[in-house]
RNA sequence: GGGCCCGUAGCUCAGCCCGGUAGAGCAGGCGGCUCUUAACCGCAAGAUCAGGGGUUCGAAUCCCCUCGGGCCCGCCA
């Protein structure tokens, strides 16, 4: 329990003194209400200081202001739709009442209000209240009303206080719902199926990740929270659905920065006879959908116009073996030796486990000199073979896969590759990967194994990171900027 | 894990450099005002200065440690 400040307890007080007046500062509902936004539409007609005859109107929402002016009084009333002013006068609520709620009615609180729209005199639309009724009693109070509050790591830990202070919080959180729910019927509209597949799996495979470990307790056994989506809904390609998607959370036990969070939404969807070409025509056709809905949904974002921008097509393609060449000056970068790619790592400062899997040098090389530059939505193709254990190899280019990755100002959002689906040669780049010891592998899916020989049919897939995607799109710096709810360190 | 920055009243900030015992606005209290809109005017109140330790006659202020946050780097897909 929490020590009470001075300023709770006079609002404690202002709680006894409701209640003894018969009144209940906590009732159950407030029926018949209409929002803010209509209330102004009702008041559009009207020229200041007039007032429209019945129906009177309800609104309900929370109190920000407060403007006490004698025997008339302001308040301006908040809910999902926007503001409206409310206008109480002594003479129309009457005396006794009026003073009574001059009293006890304080910013923060959530009233219901029943009157006729009028425009004051100077202008402003508001609602003439004949009564008012109490729906929740806020003891404590509001940020502060010009400035909100400023605070990050209150705006983080305390979201709910940071949404009724911000409008721009709660437009770009519903911007964040809006743009998956797009997603959504994008891909319900090329008849991809939305599927559920586990959270808590044995084993968590399908990337190299450091898993969540937990229990469970009727198992007797130790379980771990899915890294990615890919198995399963490859399981469900060999079974026919053909075309699948997840879009949920995933779980990573590593480090939390701009662009990592722990627990974060991922969309992989999955598409049987369809190769890595099909998929980027059909992502691009996304984004440029996407792109267009921020628009409408936060038209007076500059950041989100800049985002547009940046996800409508065309977008640049490099060549994962010929950008990093290029970049870094090295030649023949596929005929070296694991042992002359640890070597070159070590030479731009990276420490990575000497045994890692060879791909991972790769990687680290090209995280290094390439990824930097890729500012604008740039789609990376076709990698060396070795850094891509779930790929097909390319059909033409040797040593490498059917595969694209996509970055935008520096950052990864997404991964898509024309998928193996020849069983033997999967459990051998499974092998492979154990055999590097240091840091982390694919881990060896053998019942995923055995489903591919059944049969899968030549399908493409591709993963990509929701909340990355929604920052791209509406320009957040940081990923927690874009989760309601952000992991904390606890205080 | 390393570097830099931040933490003062419920909220927004000043004070820190150059040590002298904390100051304002909002919100809240009391009083005034029948068209205000960051309403206004007057009065009074509100602070273990993130926590701990040290230096000093004296620490919000200087030093060290811890906690929490931000940014950068490293690590990790």
């Amino acid at each position: 329990m929490t020590e009470e400040t001075p300023l709770e307890h006079e609002r404690r007080l202002k709680v006894e003194r409701i209640r003894a007046e018969g009144r209940e500062p906590y009732p159950w509902s407030f029926v018949g209400r209409i929002t803010t936004d209509q209330v102004r539409a009702r008041c559009a007609g009207l020229h200041a200081g007039e007032e429209a005859g019945d129906p009177p109107v309800r609104v309900a929402g929370r109190i920000k202001a407060t403007r006490l002016h004698g025997k008339t009084a302001f308040a301006d009333l908040e809910d999902r739709e926007g503001s409206v002013q409310l206008l109480i006068r002594a003479d129309t609520l009457g005396e006794a009442e009026f003073q009574s709620w001059m009293r006890d009615l304080d910013p923060g609180d959530i009233v219901g209000a029943e009157g006729f729209p009028a425009v004051s005199k100077r202008g402003e639309p508001s609602v003439h209240v004949r009564s008012l009724a109490l729906l929740a009693k806020a003891i404590a109070p509001p940020p502060e009303k010009y400035h909100g509050l400023q605070d990050v790591e209150e705006r983080l830990r305390r979201r709910y206080l940071d949404l009724m202070s911000s409008p721009e919080t709660r437009q770009l959180f519903r911007a964040r719902t809006m743009l998956i729910r797009e997603m959504r019927r994008y891909l319900d509209a090329a008849q991809f199926l939305e599927v559920e597949t586990p959270i808590l799996l044995p084993v968590a495979s399908g990337a190299a990740a450091e898993p969540f470990v937990t229990r469970s307790r009727y198992l007797d056994a130790e379980l771990q929270l899915r890294i990615s989506l890919e198995l399963p809904l490859k399981r469900l390609l060999v079974g026919g659905l053909e075309r699948v998607y997840e879009l949920g959370r995933t779980f990573r036990n590593e480090d939390m920065d701009t662009s990592h969070s722990p627990e974060f939404t991922e969309l992989e969807a999955y598409w049987a006879y369809a190769d890595y070409h099909d998929m980027r025509r059909l992502i691009e056709g996304l984004y440029g959908h996407l792109a267009e809905r921020v628009l409408e949904l936060l038209p007076e974002s500059p950041t989100a116009q800049r985002g547009a921008q940046g996800f409508t097509p065309p977008f640049a393609t490099v060549d994962f073996v010929d950008e990093l060449e290029r970049r870094s000056g090295i030649n023949d970068l596929l005929s070296k030796t694991p042992g002359e790619l640890r070597e070159l790592v070590r030479t731009i400062g990276s420490t990575v486990p000497d045994r890692s899997p060879p791909g991972v040098f790769l990687d680290k090389l090209f995280e290094h000199y390439v990824e930097p530059h890729l500012e604008r939505l740039t789609f990376v193709v076709d990698h060396p073979a070795l850094t891509t254990p779930l790929a097909k190899r390319h059909r033409s280019k040797p040593g490498r896969v059917e595969r694209f990755e996509m970055f935008y100002r520096g950052t990864e959002l997404g991964n898509a590759y024309t998928e193996l689906n020849d069983p033997d040669e999967q459990e051998r780049r499974f092998r492979e990967q154990l055999e590097g010891q240091g840091g982390d592998t694919y881990a060896y899916d053998a019942d995923f194994v055995r489903a591919l020989r059944h049969g899968m049919p030549p399908a493409t897939g591709i993963g990509v990171g929701v909340d990355r995607i929604i920052m791209g799109l509406v320009g957040a710096e940081s990923i927690k900027d874009v989760l309601l709810f952000p992991q904390m360190r606890s205080r």
